[in-house]
DNA sequence: GTTGACATCTTGTATATACAAGTTTATGAT
DNA sequence: ATCATAAACTTGTATATACAAGATGTCAAC
């Protein structure tokens, strides 16, 4: 089922995470690697190239992979991750409550959509707090043509948990924008928003591999408490 | 100099943005690509691989390799771009001011540095309108260690074009973190936000390709004209 | 019409080989 | 000791080959 280099890198990333492979020190050659997993040298490259855009190692011809320090990462709000899987990578004692679940349809404004389609959908919305700080509002609309029913208990769990491992969904990609605006009334009740403060908003788009559009979601967050950590690699693309 | 992929990947990406290749329209298959660019299958696989990071493609296991709609990312602030090339992407009339430029030490607290580490920098501060509105304040420490001199020309111009093309920095990785803060007097002053309202800062550091730091960024946008988009992919990391 | 087997497309994985091009170390001549 | 060269490492690029596996259409059998 799963690929070799798939597993190289897992188990790299692992030694990198506990230290076995420190930051800035130089994981063995790529032919070293070749023997220790028993695989061509193509196949170790394909591992690296998944830890090098990770940001896990960096790549120096002729030199070797330099590991780069991780646990800067310690709160990654970066590339999809869900709630839960967020939660259980930091040890923060967490709840997720959902406050609505029933159909609806997609709002044709506020996602960029055309206005005549007429999108069904299951609508989420949940509050979710850490240490007993109401901390986020995420409303989730959910394409009725991909997932027809989604039971409360999945919701309260974690959604990408339900699609992925009951459903056998392939969520592989999104869009995403962030932006800050005032929060409208029930989300300053539900957040605790002083006045004249506003809120950061993660709209996002959903996609599995087959490119079907099947999440929206809407992550509201208050300002104060939001913190976003990316790591990016330079490249050029010229043109045009 | 430039790699074979490199060229087919920069091909296929220009066809892709002037609508050759158009959205949900699959690309020749990778056999065809093989004969068009006279290479072998792996060169084009790695081109491949390449727009399928930057979002231009999705490719499907037995079906092809799907463009897909590239025109949600008109205003990529995401990965490291300069102002200079986000500004040349799009059409708009923007000035940079140079406000302060002279040799400075980095703060120890503000970036999570060691205390006794004192780094020397150029500190240049820049103020970035859009049609005539103040919108971003781009303050940069770039470290003594690696550039010494930085003529005032290259600061209204373009930092990164001065460091990539005129000195020949390798320019790789950056790790960059979004908060919403108060902003300072002077910042408030600068940016024209009214009592009440917070700024967006993002702060980054940028690293070359041998893993050396040398530039610590704080971007500080008025918070009604932020925006940040972003296409990532999933990836799960299991393992604890 | 429906089904199933097959052939033929597609992309995904894995290997072996070759050479280019940086980096470092060892060697040797001066 | 100094310097230049060469050898021995490293990663980067490119090719050829083989088979696995998903998608699709054809064709025959029922």
């Amino acid at each position: 089922m799963e690929s070799k280099y798939d597993l190289i890198k897992q188990d790299i990333a692992n030694k990198i995470i506990h230290g076995i492979y420190p930051a800035s020190s130089y994981l063995p050659s790529e032919n070293e690697l070749c023997d220790l997993y028993g695989t061509s040298r193509e196949t170790v490259r394909k591992a690296l190239v998944l830890l090098l855009e990770l940001g896990y190692i960096q790549k120096i011809k002729g030199k070797g992979s330099i590991v780069l320090d991780v646990s800067r990462f310690v709160f990654p709000v970066s590339g999809i991750k869900s709630f839960k899987e967020l939660n259980q990578s930091q040890n923060m004692h967490s709840t997720t409550k959902v406050l609505t679940l029933e159909p609806r349809l997609v709002p044709t404004k506020g996602f960029g959509l055309d206005q005549n389609s007429e999108l069904e959908a299951t609508y989420i919305e949940r509050l979710r707090t850490i240490n007993d700080e109401p901390i986020i509002i995420d409303i989730d609309y959910v394409l009725s043509k991909v997932v027809n029913d989604i039971p409360k208990m999945a919701a309260e769990n974690s959604l990408y948990e339900y699609f992925e491992d009951q459903l056998g969904l392939d969520i592989s990609y999104a869009t995403k924008t962030i932006t800050v605006e005032e929060p409208t009334e029930r989300q300053r009740q539900l957040l605790k928003i002083p006045p004249h403060k506003d809120v950061v908003v993660i709209r996002s788009m959903t996609y599995l591999n087959d490119t079907t559009l099947f999440q929206f979601t809407e992550s509201i967050h208050r300002a104060d408490k939001f913190s976003f950590v990316d790591f990016a690699r330079r490249q050029k693309l010229k043109g045009h």
